[in-house]
DNA sequence: TGCGAAACTGGCCGGATGGCCAGGAAAACG
DNA sequence: CGTTTTCCTGGCCATCCGGCCAGTTTCGCA
């Protein structure tokens, strides 16, 4: 009978679905040893979903446009990542000019961004 | 269409720390409705760490940085945060340029990069 | 009360960025 | 073979970015 502390896992849950939220706070609700967190709770971990977002196909990234994509991601600027690469600078604005439009993105930044949250990228 | 009355909701454990790994395992482990995920299998929704790397004190960011930044993050362009801070462009480039320093970011997009890798924002 | 940190503003300027134009080369596919 | 896609390159140019200089104001704190 370990009755010393009851180290109790503080979890908090970051669902899009409301559904599956509902179930899994259910689930979890009553469990000795294991509690959800209030709202500005600190957890021990986070559950969360791994919805690796799928990107529509007719905006599907060229094997190459991922590569500048990467090195914009690293703060490359066109220069650095045309020695890269091994290719010119203007064929990586090019490239760079793909991908805003199939981002959607104002700029490099804002793409980065939006790959990011897409999960074309991993920061 | 024949739907399952008890759709069993998949798991997986993403936890750095072992003991706190076979904590969660073990509670988890057997409860009805739940279970958890086969190495390689697909769940649907993962148990994480959520470490918030700390920023050292020396690099804190100020408020008006962090405000700066945040709009960095959507892909504002130094004249559109002016106009939404209700700021000069002039004072943009000054933040901007304390957030490269104190993010050893080498442009806006390294910046935004660094500072959501720190968990400094959200993307 | 004075001092420092934060916030704010300006000018100047070299370089980076992104949009536009125009092409060429190679591979895949019907 | 012709067509499409991807990748590649160039020039031109307006704009943006970031670094440098210098300054003022405001605020909290010693």
């Amino acid at each position: 009978m370990s009755e010393d502390i009851a180290p109790e896992i503080v979890l908090s849950l970051e669902i899009d679905d409301p559904a599956l939220a509902d179930r899994l706070a259910a689930l979890l609700g009553n469990i000795a040893g294991l509690r959800l967190a209030n709202p500005g709770e600190k957890a021990a971990a986070t559950i969360v979903t791994r919805d690796p977002r799928i990107m529509p196909d007719d905006i599907a990234l060229t094997q190459r446009e991922l590569d500048v994509l990467a090195l914009m991601a690293e703060g490359g600027s066109n220069k650095m990542i045309a020695r890269q690469l091994n290719i010119s600078v203007h064929t990586v604005k090019f490239h760079v000019g793909s991908l805003l439009d199939k981002l959607d993105a104002t700029g490099r930044t804002d793409a980065v961004a939006h790959a990011a949250r897409r999960g074309v990228i991993e920061l």
